[in-house]
DNA sequence: AATTATTTGTTATATTATAACATTATGTAA
DNA sequence: TTACATAATGTTATAATATAACAAATAATT
């Protein structure tokens, strides 16, 4: 039995959330908006979330313990992500920049391991906090 | 009266602890082995884990929720801060390179927003796991 | 239909982190 | 040096994030 390609239920109504949000969202909230579509204990919803992140259609913001969906269809599957995070208004931003990832892919230090995958986040005022 | 410039007993204590291994630690692991010397409470731990992290002796894997002491002395004051992590062994090493960080120091891109700080984790496989 | 792997539901619990408030220590300046 | 302000600490309780364990249901494979 091969692992499932379609979304799940669960899955498609967290995904479904998580892509009407213009900002990042917890576990949590998640759960607590979807509790009137069936889903009742955080392990369904952190289930769910797991295996989005795992196909590459929400990332996981690290810093923030928080989910976006993936706005980049150029996106490397979740193995290659960055953001952009203003510290005043939390706004986040998924940076989608060829010559980023490609730097970041190829990049080799002096340990001479191999990464498969990458997270950057940046932070800094967005225009709207500089003002 | 002005923040502290010299480390408190508890930072200097957690920070000691934090120095002296040789992987990432996390908080409930620090309490547990910091209690003999006096520290008794999560807080305490937090509080010095945050001091030391806002002045750059120590740095936190966001990935894994604990805390690597600065390896690096030309460490930008955890402004950008770098690590390549083992998925298998879950080794962390500082990335300590002048490139990398020149190049994401002055990144750029289309939104106009400068960055002030960065953290990027790389994954992948170290050396000893690669075989 | 029997087999197997996968997904789901459910309860309980582990882990990570902060709120709130009282107390003590330390620098500043009249 | 005493008042004042700010900073650091201690302490208890609680919030927020995440997983363990196991039983039940579902779906692909033989
Ligand atoms: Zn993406
Ligand atoms: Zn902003
Ligand atoms: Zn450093
Ligand atoms: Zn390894």
């Amino acid at each position: 039995m091969q692992k499932q390609e379609h979304l799940t239920k669960n899955q498609q109504i967290v995904l479904d959330f998580i892509e009407k949000s213009s900002e990042p969202l917890k576990a949590y909230s998640i759960l607590f908006s979807v509790k009137k579509q069936g889903i009742k204990a955080p392990l369904q919803v952190y289930r769910a979330l797991d295996r989005l992140v795992e196909i590459g259609k929400i990332h996981k913001i690290e810093s923030r313990n928080a989910f976006v969906a993936c706005k980049n269809s150029n996106c490397q599957v979740s193995k290659a992500t960055a953001f952009s995070i203003c510290e005043s208004c939390e706004d986040v931003t998924e940076v989608s920049n060829l010559k980023l990832s490609k730097y970041l892919s190829n990049f080799a230090d002096k340990s001479g391991m191999k990464y498969n995958k990458y997270n950057l986040e940046f932070f800094g005022l967005c225009k709207k906090c500089k003002k």
